[in-house]
RNA sequence: GCUCAGAUGGUGGAACUGGUAGACACGCAGGACUUAAAAUCCUGUUCCCGUUAAAGGAGUGCGGGUUCGAUUCCCGCUCUGAGUACCA
């Protein structure tokens, strides 16, 4: 028969499934690999051609390891709570939770039919009530969590209790609120319930705070940073403004030096952790305190300010002797009390104008000074000068303490601030050039400086530092720019947060009552009171049972009802501890046994797109680091090694609509090559009727009603349509579905041909054209197990010398490319191979059926059918051993040997293996043909590498 | 602006530690088989000059450098893509 991979393909996936192949066990005698793919959303679009690229990557590996004796966990899962399910809802009142089922099936489909060794037995959804239960659990434990910096980890909030009621708040080194209160242990016991509450969530790793959010109200929701564009939601588009809210926000800067650390520890990519790291963005500095000068002006407000002093965080503390002023961020909450009478009027306009102006003005602005002066003056510490006080929007409320002292001969911003409000530019180090600008160098040495004249750089910071510490005016600090993580979306699908109100405050619910189960309600959308979507679930209340405090004792009868917390959790928190559910998918009593979790650890290898840097990939850590504090986890890093897969392009066409004189659209369009010649408008056409950018005119017509008696003007008598890569997507008409390849060359040819695209992490355009190149090879790979009528024969006598060449060449070169995930040149090896073999009419057993282990990763299910027919048993191909490479077959008679001479004139000798490297020499420079070039002369120099002459100086 | 990644034929790409640049595939051209087409197979295919064949020259974004030898290493530049954005 010849190669019907239609029949092979189903018949293969149905034993895999029947037979429960891919099946990890959780207690063998094997090493474990864990190789994990960021599991998907499953988007009412389906799959498209992108998609499966770093699942067939991943495929590959994880089939690989198997034939390498590991007991591989590769498992696979859907992120499944997100806005489009909810949009979609609000649009058509279909539960959300049916449209993500509907798109789970169509997903499972599409994956099946691509053939991938997933264990679906361990399969996981993060809406699904068994697995958002310790999502909701998770959110507890860090609710009931603060951060001891004294033991650099996470520790119980019931420690910190006991230490209040033991020693007060003295001794206690935390990652907190700036505002928490200093106290003795009798006054901490003197308190309220309601105060100590209060106080403790200034410390719990998730808290309720009042916080600066990214609204947008078109969603009704608040965003991540990392889900805003430029002032626009990532998802639709809507405009986003600021907001102060009350909001769930996560701790994650506790662990800030942690995250930074461990990045050194880990095998990903080094982009990745460049942007990691910047997005933690650590400075080291020093914080300085400016007093607040006494005479300078005050306002009838003075005696209102909560500090004397202003604070400044910088990095080039060593230029505080050219500080000529001090600039706030117009929120700064000192400007009001710090305005004087006469300035009020300049003040309140320009904090006026500023709030006006969107992020996206803000940014465009980015040249113009602007700023006005408070009237107010602060002391610098070192010399006791007066400087005046500004405020200007370049400063930033959210960054240090959003306060900057400014030193215009060393940084431009404060150079330019200072030449247009024409204040004094004082140059501190003996070689700064400022005529026409800042000059920020660290080299010379300091002059103007008083008791820092004379030093260099790292002697006059370690001084001054000194100094301010001895003044008690100052101290070293590092200054981290990542926030902590906002945890709450006003959205219904989302996993509820397991809290209740009690006066005002809130605590969580008893660890029995999980899951929390999201309620049906009426409509998707927010109340007509702005409240979320969850306001409208009747009776949403929580009845604690009686005598119930947060983590107290549990009596039997339910007591009286508390409302809900109302907000659900982002998108990220599912997928922030997902790998470990996998682990042990069905555990009812842990999210992951401590048995499981012992045994598989980590993840060996994750393959995903580099767009959750900063965001899923951040998240992940921040939650597996709290895990192992809490000794659930045990790997200080979950993800070992990560590839990240490049993204698939689509490469768009497009047709080009003529515009008649009234500059209306008409119905008759233009090839592409002549509309340079008319006034057209671009359209983009579906691919799918398009064919090595000729337009199909006949589908064209029928493609649309509109365009049924569409007109052309043609070149060469076709229809040239224009190309232009973008993102791939439904409304650009450039989706390639897989299923329609699969369906036309089968999931083998699918798999390998994305593999042959490119390097895996390299980001490009789809492009179907080379795709029968690997279904020919395919096909002569199925025609070397038959004889011409396609009957299988295969001989079991002695393979050749060149056969067992071939297949050695083979079994290493695919070893090399696996190991450093160079996919695409073992396609074009295993062309190479079978070529050779061919060439050859190799039909011997051996050779074949170790041909077909190699093989059997990237096409598997050619490799099972002839593998049976090879006589062997149904399904042991996937853990058979890979075959063994032997070093002797490569090794020839006679090899054919390059020679240059003077680096260019190159010839070819063939040169017998028996000859020692003493021999070579003389032999190559005896040669006729070297001796031509020669010319009698003996040459000045002769380079051997390995052994080898390579070439030859005259 | 800053940070990172990249640039090789008509196209996707290969060349792993500096050692025959263009593997493999697509496309294209020619041929075989066929009444014909499809499929399959064979040959050629970096560019220039030349051509029966040969021989020669140039060549990995641009300009320099190191080296016997550079796609590979170093310096400067151009362009493309990604991230980030007044971070003190």
């Amino acid at each position: 028969m010849d190669y019907q991979f239609k029949d092979i393909e189903k018949k293969w996936q149905e034993f895999w499934a029947l037979n429960h192949t891919f099946k990890a066990d959780n207690h063998t005698d094997k090493p474990k690999y864990y190789v994990l793919d960021m599991f998907p959303y499953p988007s009412g679009a389906g799959l498209h051609v992108g998609h499966p690229l770093g699942y067939i990557a991943s495929d590959i590996f994880a089939r690989y390891k198997r034939l390498k004796g590991f007991n591989v966990l590769h498992p696979m899962g859907y992120d499944s709570f997100g806005l489009p399910a909810e949009q979609y809802a609000i649009q058509t009142g279909q539960h959300p939770a049916l449209t993500t089922e509907a798109n789970i099936n169509t997903y499972r489909r599409q994956l099946d039919q691509i053939g991938f060794s997933f264990d679906w037995s361990r399969e996981v959804r993060t809406s699904s009530p068994d697995f958002y239960k310790w999502t909701q659990w998770i959110f507890m434990q860090l609710f009931n969590s603060w951060y001891n910096k004294a033991a650099d980890k996470a520790e119980s909030i019931e420690k910190l209790v006991k230490h209040f009621e033991e020693n007060g708040s003295a001794g206690i080194d935390a990652v907190c609120d700036d505002d928490v209160l200093a106290f003795s242990a009798a006054e901490w016991k003197a308190l309220g319930n309601r105060e100590q509450q209060e106080e403790l969530l200034k410390y719990r790793l998730t808290y309720l705070r009042e916080s600066t959010v990214n609204w947008c109200a078109a969603l009704g929701t608040v965003l991540a940073n990392d889900e805003v564009k430029d002032g626009f939601s990532e998802r639709g588009g809507y405009p986003v403004e600021q907001k102060k809210m009350m909001q769930w926000s996560m701790r994650i800067t506790a662990y800030a030096e942690r995250l930074l650390q461990g990045l050194d520890k880990i095998d990903w990519p080094e982009p990745l952790k460049e942007m990691q790291r910047n997005w933690i963005g650590k400075s080291t500095g020093a914080s300085v305190r400016f007093q607040i000068a006494e005479d300078g002006g005050q306002t009838s407000d003075f005696r209102l300010l909560t500090s004397d002093y202003i604070e400044v965080f910088t990095t080039r503390v060593d230029t505080i002797f050219g500080v000529t002023f001090l600039v706030l961020a117009p929120e700064h909450e000192l400007v009001p009390a710090l305005t004087t009478p006469g300035q009020k009027a300049e003040i309140d306009a320009y904090i006026a104008q500023t709030k006006k102006k969107s992020e996206l003005d803000r940014m465009a602005d980015a040249k113009t000074v602007s700023g006005a002066f408070t009237g107010s003056y602060v002391i610098n510490p070192v010399n006791d000068e007066k400087v005046p006080l500004y405020i200007a929007d370049y400063v930033l409320a959210g960054y240090g303490t959003g306060a900057v002292m400014a030193v215009p001969s060393g940084d431009q911003r404060d150079y330019l601030f200072a030449k247009h409000f024409n204040l004094p530019i004082v140059p501190i180090m003996d070689i700064q050039q400022i005529e026409t600008e800042a000059d920020p160098t660290k080299e010379g040495r300091y002059i103007n400086s008083d008791f820092m004249n004379g030093l260099n750089y790292k002697e006059g910071t370690a001084k001054v530092i000194a100094y301010l510490e001895e003044k008690g005016q100052g101290k070293a600090k590092i200054n981290y720019r990542m926030r902590d993580a906002i945890f709450g979306r006003q959205r219904y699908w989302g996993e509820p947060v397991p809290v209740y109100f009690k006066e005002g405050l809130p605590y969580l619910i008893d660890e029995k009552d999980l899951p929390l189960v999201l309620p049906e309600i009426d409509k998707y959308l927010p109340t007509e009171t702005g409240e979320p979507p969850l306001a409208r679930a009747e009776g949403w209340k929580y009845k604690p049972a009686v005598g119930a405090g947060n983590s107290l004792s549990f009596g039997e009868g339910r007591g009286e009802a508390y409302e809900y917390e109302l907000s659900t959790m982002p998108g990220w928190a599912g997928s922030s501890w997902y790998w470990y559910r996998y682990m042990d998918a069905h555990n009812n009593e842990e999210f992951a046994s401590k048995d499981a979790i012992a045994y598989w650890k980590d993840v060996d290898l994750y393959i995903g797109g580099s767009e959750h840097a900063t965001g899923h990939l951040l998240y992940s850590r921040f939650w597996n680091k709290f895990l192992v504090d809490m000794g659930l986890g045990i790997e200080e890093e979950p993800f070992k090694k990560l590839i990240n897969q490049g993204h698939i392009q689509g490469r768009s066409s497009f047709v080009y609509r003529l515009i008649d004189t009234e500059g209306r659209g008409t119905n008759t369009f233009v090839s592409h090559g002549l509309i340079k010649q008319y006034k057209t408008s671009e359209l983009h056409v579906d691919v799918n009727i398009v064919d090595n950018d000729i337009l199909d005119i006949d589908k064209f017509r029928a493609w649309r009603e509109e365009y049924k008696d569409a007109e052309f003007i043609l070149e060469n008598g076709k229809y040239v349509c224009g190309v232009e890569i973008e993102k791939m997507s439904k409304s650009k008409y450039n989706v390639v579905n897989p299923d329609v390849l699969v369906e036309r060359y089968g999931a083998d040819t699918l798999r390998m041909y994305e593999m042959f695209l490119g390097p895996l992490e390299q980001s490009k355009p789809w492009n179907t054209n080379g795709i029968e190149g690997v279904f020919k090879f395919l096909r002569k790979f199925w025609k070397l197990f038959h004889d011409e009528q396609f009957n299988f024969r295969v001989t079991d006598t002695e393979p050749t010398k060149a056969e067992l060449k071939s297949l050695h060449k083979i079994i290493r070169k695919v070893e090399e490319d696996i190991e450093r995930f160079s996919f695409n040149t073992s396609v074009s090896s295993f062309m190479i191979a079978v070529n050779e073999l061919t060439d050859l009419k190799c039909s011997k057993r051996s050779i074949l059926q170790d041909l077909v282990v190699v093989l059997s990763p990237y096409a598997p299910h050619i490799c099972e059918e002839l593998w049976v027919l090879l006589g062997n048993r149904a399904g042991s191909l996937s853990h058979t051993p890979y075959p063994k490479f032997n070093p002797e077959y490569l090794v020839e008679d006679e090899f054919s040997y390059p020679i240059s001479i003077n680096g260019k004139t190159k010839m070819n000798l063939n040169i017998s293996l028996s000859l020692e490297s003493a021999a070579i020499e003389s032999f190559v420079l005896a040669s006729p043909d070297v001796q031509k070039y020669l010319d009698g002369k003996t040459p000045k120099k002769v380079i051997v590498v390995k052994g080898r002459i390579v070439n030859m100086v005259l």
